[in-house]
DNA sequence: GGTGAAAAGGTGCTGAT
DNA sequence: ATCAGCACCTTTTCACC
């Protein structure tokens, strides 16, 4: 379900990666096409679902959350319900990717502590064996794909 | 190194991290701030590092990457530099986590095809053994931390 | 932090290429 | 599909309260 992106899309989706909140004036300046121009490639991108949304990026120390960290799960069964429920009410849950191989789920959690780690490791267990690996730095600044 | 951050600092949070685009008037209105004062909140929170930037969000199957994995990476040794430059060049690795435990670094790669992965995780074997889980599906849609 | 003004800039039309 | 020009409106920015 790909769709045909032509260079200019590309540069927009670029510029947009990097800087969400410039004005579609100022977006067309960067990738030479008039406001009206820019304005209606933004809006089939979105239309067709290239773009799903912005986002503001926070620190995560900064907002109370020091410590980064990624739990695989093995979840033995296929009743998914309960869990869902937890990634629902657990907002320290940023990601959750179901995956291939012994370890069903990869997690990643933010917590204020490694006493509030402790606790949310061990709501996780309750569904499965769990293995956690403490973040020690986010090498890589946030970015989107390029072109393929 | 937290920040002390009140209601309306997470009010408008929350509101950027969901709809990054939205002008500072319709943010005041949203968390009951004038302009003037909304604009300032934000120019504070941008300051303090607490914000530390605006991304659009892309649909990987769209811009043609349908192949998502993780891939864990035990590293011998400690020269980093040549994984670094790696991660320069190949902008298929969206995400670089170092961590504690056996695999010191957990990536996450976009990939255009199976046999891209496979050229992808071929490097990545240059530095130490590898474990690739694909992903299936992203269980979460998009969030940050929510108020501690 | 709020309010009011002025200025700037962005947006969204139109018709034409 | 893009551009240019224009009218309209929003947003921003600054003064001051």
């Amino acid at each position: 379900m790909a769709v045909n992106l032509d260079d200019v899309d590309w540069a927009i989706i670029h510029q947009l990666q990097q800087e969400a909140r410039i004005s579609l004036s100022e977006l067309g300046r960067r990738v030479n096409l008039s406001p009206s121009a820019t304005t209606e490639r933004v809006r089939q991108l979105e239309a067709q679902g290239v773009i799903i949304g912005y986002h503001a990026a926070v620190d995560l120390t900064q907002v109370g959350y020091p410590v980064l960290a990624i739990v695989r799960l093995k979840y033995p069964g296929n009743r998914h319900q309960p869990l869902r429920q937890l990634l629902d009410e657990r907002r320290e849950i940023l990601e959750c990717l179901r995956t291939t191989g012994d370890d069903c789920y990869t997690l990643k959690v933010a917590a204020t502590s490694m006493g509030h780690l402790e606790t949310l490791v061990d709501e996780l267990a309750a569904f499965g064996s769990t293995t956690t690996s403490v973040v020690y730095n986010q090498t890589l600044s946030y970015r989107g794909p390029g072109r393929p």
